[in-house]
DNA sequence: TTTCTAAATAAGAATAATTCCTATTGACAA
DNA sequence: TTGTCAATAGGAATTATTCTTATTTAGAAA
């Protein structure tokens, strides 16, 4: 196994700091995360990597929020809220009804279902806080 | 009125545009949409204007499909099917529990909610077709 | 050890979607 | 007619992402 070391130590590096992370990251934001422990790592090596596990289903892509795309190291369905206006994500568990809702689609369509993605959308407690108080002024 | 005849022609013709198809259409296929008979139309234009819409809620964006923005006229709560191939929308109608999904979402998160996408993704009846043409090869 | 092969990578060029900037036009009011 | 301001065209600029090419790495073969 040791001799996988060097070889695929930036791969595991970049799947390792996507599982470690609840931000839901960008792929800049991952090779910023990597760089200082890892100096030769690229930006296109990770944007390969990412698209690599995300086509092995290793990741998951909840799509762009900003013109970004952002990805999720945690496969196991849940849904995601994201601030429209700092950019965060956050998970939000214990949803339920989602897998009747994804057999009534497939049924409704006729025709099999891969993915599922829920995003709410609104302001995080900070933004919404800071709006207000921008509101006051 | 007809003083607004000209001078929000093409941003009538814009929103208009989205209204009338359900191709879930780009900025990009909105402009060549358009084009033909508003002939100096400009495609920055179109991206201003969509976006205005947008901030205005008069219409939805899905996100991006294969790197490109979406937009929908119809903002009707309801759900997206994408297909992972050829990048075409569908509508699905009839979507049970929906409310109450957004209410758990709503009470978990305990911030308000302001949009819910809710997208479905696999291959399209086409696009499953071809692919079994292909194996079979 | 040396050589060979194939995957993994770095670096940066290339691409493409989107936004930004500036000059122009259109419409209304004074 | 003139002034003003919103709407626009056109194209430059930006930026996220992908592509290309040469290099490195690791293990297998000689």
């Amino acid at each position: 196994m040791e001799h996988k070391a060097k070889h695929f130590r930036k791969r595991d590096a970049i799947l390792t700091c996507l599982r470690q992370t609840k931000v839901h990251p960008s792929a800049d934001w991952v090779y910023n995360q990597l760089k200082p422990e890892i100096p030769d790592l690229s930006l296109g090596t990770v944007y390969r990597n990412l698209s690599l596990f995300k086509e092995q289903g290793l990741i998951n892509s909840l799509g762009t929020v900003n013109g970004v795309e952002r990805f999720d190291g945690d496969t196991h369905s849940h849904v995601h809220f994201v601030c429209t206006d700092c950019g965060t994500v956050q998970d939000l568990e214990g949803m339920p009804n989602l897998p009747s809702l994804r057999a009534a689609a497939e049924h409704d369509l006729g025709s099999q279902i891969q993915g599922c993605q829920i995003t709410f959308t609104g302001l995080c407690r900070e933004c919404n806080q800071n709006q207000n108080k921008e509101e006051a002024v």
